[in-house]
DNA sequence: CCTTGCCGTGAAACGCGTTCCATAGATTAA
DNA sequence: TTAATCTATGGAACGCGTTTCACGGCAAGG
């Protein structure tokens, strides 16, 4: 493997000038420039990116730490993400942690070893302080609203209120909820819009919890069907998780919105296909967001972002159109 | 920032040894290991992975080249790749390259300088022979079949005949099919299948091409509503297309799969709600293969891994379950 | 004519962990 | 007892590009 000393001895001049070549610095004359350029040509050089970064100090890679690639939801952040790097020159590393803590302690660390030099987290188990001490070595940015960290997010309880709203707005007083992890930060902001806007109407067992998947809103429907006391709409966290419970209800016999109204969360291909209601999110832009922030320096400001949604009407929640 | 010569200072001993505290090496004195790892607590060091690659000449790190990451086929893929990553202790780079060469021939670079130990490549524009051509620089793997590369595949064409065939016993025998990039490898391998399968029955006007997406899927419905001569089947290449053709169909009061049987491919999310009849791919078992394959050294022989795909049933073929 | 200041160039240090090689005492095999 | 190994340890080179600093030459400003 030639080096660039190689390429200065052949080039009869310092390892210095041939870096200002490489570097297209202004301070060299066309002859001795010229010469370099032969040299590579002739030698077959390929600079060593590797060398770069340690000399540097930077590794121009951005890490990316989520729990799983192939979520819709999660590979339409990376989508954003992707695009976004390659204008910036930039590469990222993707790991997927599965919310497991010593996964996402490997990614950290990774930071901190200078792997990478910067870090985008979509969703994490850690707590965010722990998360943030490893901030000294490198921007961290969120892709979930916390006020002492930067952020780029939806508002899940402006987001969440739209879809109740519209429930109610539909004349839905028995209105029930699907959540994810129960206790992460989006779904403390989506329990806590549910309990604002129905108020005296929430009911603890209308909240179904720990519904990810289109088999998790299979499960969903038929606790429903076993209730003695059923909300007449059901919102949830994610178009799969209604994909699932549309599906087995339609399976059962019912009649979706007549039985049940439901309105997905994500708007993703399921909610075009299904013709859900569904509360649209863009997630390529939080992606794109999250990327530009954690190579500016704004990052040291924590600054806080916020992504707007809409809702998207289908024929899920209401025959005629939501407005 | 500490290093390691600032901990053999401290810890009164050699920087090779403090190396082989690092990396457990057997031939360190008890005593002398314990010196170290003070100096470690003591001074907070953290190793600098970038150095550590520079100077084993291993990043520890493969590349995966695709062309976009939010599909669910790719995603697929991603996730069996960060699967076998994690367990290996291996990083992965992922790079979208929207099919543009230039952006491929980036990719190609990034292991010439060494900024990867290996690339998958998921699919590509660039010939297989220019591509590998930086063979010479690290492993390469496809995921596609390719017979002078190291490859992990599915026979696209004995895929696609399994649709076809399923169809022929269901007594069609006017059949089309839907392709994505006219000219890529899977293209050419599904357009044989279809030529040998139906042999006869082959018609060039009822090979729809570009069909990669749910509206590409609805372009190619109204292209079918607008022939006099219909097929009375369509294979598809993709369950995205399958969904589009279902949904504008049905919108415009055909019945599936009464007025057209169609089959969908890659037995996604999409499938499973639709319940739609489709070829399913294990496409996270192909990355995992692949991603063992680059790291290990059996590339150099170039092995051929053949993946199976299975006929997954639904109801848009027949009523009945295809057998 | 002298002082700035910019241009062009190179030696050497730097970033930092790994590893080859030499050294020396301790074992074990012969 | 001697030769051959094995254990333990350190110096120095290595991988390789970037950057600081110093220096000579030359043109513009005063």
């Amino acid at each position: 493997m030639t080096n660039i000393r190689d390429l200065a001895r052949e080039a009869h001049v310092s390892v210095t000038t041939v870096s200002r070549v490489l570097n297209d610095h202004p301070y060299v004359a066309d002859d001795k420039r010229q010469a370099v350029q032969a040299a590579i040509q002739k030698l077959g050089y390929i600079r060593n990116q590797t060398a770069v970064h340690l000399s540097t100090g930077q590794t121009h890679t951005i890490g990316v730490m989520l729990p799983f690639v192939d979520h819709p939801y999660h590979a339409a952040i990376l989508q954003g993400i992707a695009r976004c790097a390659f204008e910036e020159g930039y590469r990222f590393l993707t790991w997927q942690t599965n919310y497991v803590e010593s996964h996402e302690h490997t990614v950290l660390k990774a930071l901190a070893q200078r792997e990478v030099d910067g870090l985008i987290i979509v969703s994490h188990s850690l707590s965010v302080d722990e998360i943030l001490q490893y901030e000294q070595y490198g921007p961290i940015v969120f892709c979930e609203y916390h006020p002492h960290a930067s952020s780029v997010y939806i508002n899940h309880y402006t987001a969440f209120q739209k879809g109740l709203k519209a429930l109610q707005s539909l004349h839905h007083t028995e209105i029930g909820i699907c959540l994810g992890r129960p206790d992460s930060t989006n779904s403390l902001a989506r329990k806590q819009a549910y309990q604002d806007t129905v108020s005296d109407d929430a009911r603890p067992e209308w909240i179904y919890e720990q519904a990810l998947t289109i088999e998790d809103g299979a499960h969903v429907a038929r606790a429903w069907l076993n209730q003695s006391q059923r909300p007449t709409a059901i919102l949830t966290a994610s178009d799969h998780v209604a994909a699932g419970i549309i599906l087995e209800l339609r399976e059962q016999g019912y009649r979706i919105p007549e039985d049940l109204a439901v309105i997905g969360f994500d708007g993703s291909d399921l909610a075009v296909v299904l013709n859900l209601t569904t509360v649209a999110v863009p997630y390529e832009t939080i992606g794109r967001h999250a990327f530009s922030i954690a190579i500016s320096d704004s990052w040291q400001q924590h600054p806080q972002t916020e992504i707007p949604t809409t809702l998207k009407n289908g024929t899920t929640a209401s025959i005629l159109c939501v407005k």
